[in-house]
DNA sequence: CTGTTAGCGCCTTCAT
DNA sequence: ATGAAGGCGCTAACAG
């Protein structure tokens, strides 16, 4: 079923089918009439293939993300499709476990399928092959959730967030909080997060004892658990994600500690389930649908532009304290 | 960057340089290792929609689902992905938020994508005009979590997992167990496991109260608050997904309630994070990663096959109980 | 083993 | 306002 096939029916020339469908005014409206009928009566749909291969351009959408079992971005993944949707964009999404070697190859397939710009949640920006090569192309690309100053952006301040995160724990009557976070390598936004973390202890004139961290994938309730049974454990726990969050509640409950009575908690990210739990968890969220929505729009724009997006188009969305119910006053004089 | 400069570089004809990539066996050693080099150096990548217009194949997989916000879905998408990757295919997920409308158009935008395949999750197989539609095309599809005689289906029985759900709650001594529910219209699923939920009442010579109905999307934990404090409550929730569980657990705390002495709870789907809760979710667990990926393998199968599977290609997954921590004996003889 | 040729379905000048 | 013609990049006969 192709356009000439319509065309016959129409009685009129591919040329006109073809312009009916792009620059419906102008055709006749008597002829673009005949057109729509014949589409219908036979069911046609244009080729995306040979468009794209005419026009050079796909509408399509590249995005390029650690993984979907961080509901973090599952629920971004949701926002960018939902926007890219309105904006006539199909998106084909790429996993890369948190591993250079797969964004790199992320990236290479994207390119091939001809796809009109990227989306991508890296490792770091800083030092990615892949994102080398990508501005290579001048192909239009966004990042959400990194934060680089030679890169257009879509992210919040994690710096700043986790050092409010533990002004309040201090404000709490905390003294020794701990970080627990993901492979620190593996994650620009966890050095951020540890950078806010070891300034909001400076702020307060505290140590910072070092960070636990913990691998990304696995649960580490374990790992975690035996850092809470030290002589000197933290009476709190500032974590760089929700997930992580979570595993150390559970961690808590393993040791025989109740949270917040014995142990604070925050974490980072915003996950819809953790307002579900007990004790909700205290966060900080980001705004992650929206996230995909501002990397959609600024990318789009940029497309229809035809000048990729500079870094000064960066967006640095607002982040909001989430007050759960992990966190509560330190316990007594114990601290 | 196409075919020809390669070709020039390489001192070749085009159609040799395609032979090099398509069947390096069908071309001399020396003269792939020249097209190789030029292809290094000029840094070519075959451009997949002149591919796909030639061969009439994408190597694109189409993936119909509600939503990734029920952690079910993004896991089943991951593994859906890693598979379609091993198999050298990309995907493109469109969300239909659980409306017969979306899945419509889903379907149609995916065609006219040109992808190879569909794997599809929708809210009822026996009434899906979207499904008529994509079997008339004769393209391959196979349905996931779905589970109907007409059509080829990867899934788990998830009449019988619920029948055993009530039963173990049965063994502990509930003889009040309700069930609570997404929108039951909206979902096959959520019907089967109702029908198995009234078998295992049935079995236990016990009356099914009538079936808690909370819609799907918004949390629902008010609702669920409400029931719980009814005089006669239930001793027990046998809850269609654990997402509803996680807030029936959360609906019970708000209550005053304590599980599992107050109220047993169980759920069904395994999501990963459900082990990392406490109590720890007991729940029917589907294996959600390994749903997508035989999917796809069936899938593929038809595709190289070049023909579409039929419905006795389904696959009847097993399911695991998993024992968490969110059921007990019942109170005494408050039953 | 390699080159020549033709065309997948569409869009887009250029004429009319 | 419409039609004719060419080509986007690739692959699959068919020759040689």
């Amino acid at each position: 079923m192709n356009i000439h096939n319509v065309a016959a029916r129409a009685g009129v020339s591919a040329a006109t089918v073809s312009r009916a469908f792009n620059f419906p005014d102008k055709v006749a409206p008597a002829t673009r009439e005949l057109v729509e009928r014949a589409t219908r009566e036979l069911g046609y749909q244009p080729n995306a293939s040979a468009r794209t291969l005419r026009t050079q351009r796909s509408r399509v959408l590249g995005v390029v993300l650690p993984t979907l079992l961080n509901p973090v971005f599952a629920e971004c993944l949701q926002g960018i499709a939902q926007a890219a949707a309105a904006s006539g964009y199909a998106i084909v999404p790429v996993m890369t476990r948190y591993e250079e070697a797969q964004e790199q190859q992320a990236v290479a397939q994207l390119l091939a399928a001809n796809v009109d710009g990227m989306i991508l949640v890296v490792s770091s920006p800083s030092d990615s092959q892949a994102l080398q090569r990508l501005r290579g192309t001048g192909l239009p690309y966004v990042l959400a959730y990194n934060a680089h100053p030679d890169h257009p952006c879509v992210s919040v301040d994690g710096e700043a967030a986790a050092a409010e995160a533990v002004a309040r724990l201090v404000a709490l009557g905390h003294r020794r909080i701990a970080m627990v976070s993901g492979t620190l390598a593996a994650s620009d936004r966890a050095q951020q997060r540890y950078r806010g973390y070891l300034r909001g202890m400076a702020a307060a004139g505290l140590d910072a004892p070092p960070v636990l961290e913990v691998p990304f994938v696995t649960s580490a309730v374990e790992a975690l658990s035996r850092h809470l049974r030290a002589r000197a454990r933290p009476t709190a726990l500032f974590c760089s994600n929700d997930l992580l969050a979570i595993r150390s509640m559970r961690a808590a409950h393993l040791t025989g500690l109740t949270v917040p009575q014995d142990l604070s908690i925050i974490g980072f990210d915003g996950i819809a389930i953790g307002q579900d739990l007990t004790p909700a968890l205290s966060t900080i969220a980001q705004p992650n649908h929206d996230m995909g929505r501002h990397a959609v729009e600024l990318l789009v724009q940029s497309i229809v532009r035809g000048t990729p997006s500079g870094a000064g188009d960066s967006l640095c969305l607002p982040y909001q304290f989430h007050d759960g119910e992990s966190c509560g006053a330190v316990n007594g004089p114990a601290a």
